[in-house]
DNA sequence: CACAATTCAGTTGTGCACAACTAAACGGGG
DNA sequence: CCCCGTTTAGTTGTGCACAACTGAATTGTG
């Protein structure tokens, strides 16, 4: 295992290839990784809540701007409607938002917040800090690094239009 | 923006509050979309391999170590066996791998990969680079951000544990 | 106006993540 | 040897992600 650590001019490219694979491992498990431990950390904080992460991506995005159709939610969120109705509908009986059709529009839902959803506010403006004191990062390396997950953001979904079909 | 790093004896502490939930949104927006894009680029790379990407993710360990009980390969991806059974039974049905119970500890079930398993992996050599070309990150950035994910994922399940019941 | 194309939310089906639980097998202490 | 706590997979239930589809409303064009 892991015999050839610099192939150079080996006889055969497979090495190189194997190296690639390893590493591949490394960063896809990563980014996989972390994403989920920071779920598991919001899912303890949230508990009291009552939201799970999503949910709270949701909320965060409607205390921010009050009131979305569900089209604008999902691109604020990246998310389409097959993930937002039926967490919507979560929210909806959990009586923190209300849906409601447009009147302009019949096609578009429009979704506010109901009394009960923006008095969560209040207690949710603690979650931050208690994250933040979890990832023990200060706010410099918080921003530096969600530049760089958003620049990773943009340059993947551009790759996944184009589909770069022969890069080698 | 980040106008008062200490808020100390200020006449309403909300402020400060707010901008703390709009970081949040952020970083945890960042990371759960970053996770999700690089998800996509990897549907369709391993859609041609018939793998999904945490199909794949067992696959690569197993490629790489041969053979390993469900427990181990647990602890190597950080899932548990809810997670890992049923994929497993997929990936048995797909044909890639085996799983027997061992002999000599009749609770351990041993995965092994077929030869079609083994024989996939030559596939699987091509997908890194094409990712790599997807994120147009080079090698040292790649590095970089995963050893900044993996202190990430260090802390936040150091936490997760601890759970800091009070930290302000 | 009529009709075709588009937009929007919702539904269905598949797969993953995880908590909570079950059941079988193991292993050490009386 | 037997009991009891531990270890290990597996099952169940809930929720999210996303592809593919449906159906209604809207818009553009002849």
């Amino acid at each position: 295992m892991t015999t050839t650590p610099t192939p150079s001019t080996a006889v055969s490219e497979a090495p190189a290839a194997e190296e690639y694979l390893r590493l591949d491992q490394q960063i896809c498990f990563s980014l996989h990784a972390a994403s989920r431990a920071f779920n598991g950390v919001y899912r303890v904080v949230l508990k009291e809540l009552g939201l799970t992460y999503p949910q709270y991506l949701v909320m965060l995005v409607l205390w921010e701007r009050g009131e979305l159709p569900v089209k604008k939610l999902g691109e604020h969120l990246r998310l389409d409607s097959g993930t937002l109705s039926p967490l919507l509908k979560r929210l909806e009986a959990a009586g923190l938002v209300r849906r409601e059709r447009s009147t302009q529009d019949e096609r578009s839902v429009h979704v506010h917040l109901t009394d009960d959803g923006m008095a969560l506010k209040e207690r949710a403006l603690l979650v931050p800090r208690r994250i933040a004191a979890a990832t023990g990062f200060d706010i410099a390396e918080i921003t530096d690094l969600r530049a760089r997950l958003d620049d990773l953001t943009r340059m993947l979904d551009a790759a996944a239009l184009n589909e770069t079909p022969e890069c080698f």
